[in-house]
DNA sequence: CATATTTTATGACTTAAATCATAAAACGAA
DNA sequence: TTCGTTTTATGATTTAAGTCATAAAATATG
């Protein structure tokens, strides 16, 4: 999103995180402004039974629970480090005071999300009302046109565990294992060595 | 969001809709600005099955349907006049040159992209993993606080009917009016005379 | 390298919401 | 005021996904 050489130059200070780690708690104010210079980083809930709703997953380059930040809210969800992970991070203030001088930077975050808004509404209409299968594949069509999936000669490996998937789409495990060998059949993706590609 | 005065300074043009007129339709590319005068707008996608799901219910001053605008990209949802609807509409491009000239509309449209993505964040967490009675204590609640809702001696009025409500949480009419009895015996929400007050 | 943990896999069973059918109120329009 | 439509309502039935149990394969870790 923005240059780290920028945000030094606003306070930014580098934090670094170990797998696990949170980040920031759901219900928490937000305060901060985070960027992320290495690593990985996903934002979820747990429900009242305990199960994990991954909201997004953030790379590189990637801001995260600016929302928020920029309607004076709590978090609506957890961050936590999936990776060992170096964060940049810059105060509220210090974030307005750089939109101020660099409006293109405004346009940056507009578009931003923007995009995410636009990846939760696709997701929300698939989450609500379609089967297990078709929202799956809707994740990973998404999920290959935004994240850095990398091609090869087998398709686009999807580097998400089945787990990872029951918990962005909102499903169980065991439903995701079935609707992926389900679709494997239909020929809509392949699965090598229980890799999963499309 | 923004004044009309301005709006038509920089172009604006009104257009009237009748109930039920589509606005746009889902999969055709965003190239223009909504702003609402007056009237109701949804915006909805059908599944396969003809399924509706409602993404939003907008209201008069509000906007709708930029985030495709500032990403190049079809739309997700059809846009619907709910009601007789006026609204002014600028070009893609007249929207940009005015974000160039007022820094404070371009935070302005950050805000409010923050906090229709807060609402999806919330949203997309309950409707994936939650029983229909909380999703729809949770959308209630939510519509309380961002929509007009008036406040009466029996407490906030819900202006959805059962159908809204499923096709706004992804559940069926059924499903609705037997949770909403639930809630009732619970003492979590009113009805009266069959509308429901929170 | 051996052991612990995570991930994928599968079958049997349960359950909650969807579906289907039907109808009574409420509301709108002619 | 009547007729047609929409909204709310309720019972019976079906079904798809969740749950539970168990295990093999893969991967990580000391």
């Amino acid at each position: 999103m923005i240059t780290v050489a920028l945000l030094e130059k606003y306070g930014g200070i580098r934090k670094n995180y170990k797998s696990d780690d949170f980040i920031f708690k759901e219900n928490s104010l937000a305060l901060l402004y985070f960027q992320i210079i290495s690593g990985e980083v996903k934002m979820n809930n747990y429900n009242e039974e305990g199960k994990e709703f991954i909201q997004g997953i953030f790379y590189e380059n990637q801001c995260f629970g600016e929302p928020p930040l920029f309607i004076e809210q709590v978090y609506p969800a957890n961050a936590v480090a999936v990776t060992d992970t170096e964060l940049i991070v810059i105060t509220k203030n210090q974030l307005l005071d750089m939109l101020q001088n660099h409006s293109d930077i405004s346009l940056k975050f507009i578009k931003n999300l923007s995009q995410r808004l636009y990846y939760k509404s696709v997701m929300a209409a698939e989450i609500s009302s379609q089967d297990p299968e078709h929202r799956i594949l809707r994740l990973i069509d998404y999920s290959i046109k935004q994240l850095n999936f990398k091609k090869e000669t087998a398709g686009f490996h999807i580097h998400f565990t089945r787990q990872q998937i029951a918990d962005l789409t909102g499903l169980r495990v065991e439903t995701v294992i079935r609707a992926i060998k389900s679709l494997e059949k239909k020929g809509d993706l392949k699965i090598i060595n229980r890799k999963v590609y499309r």
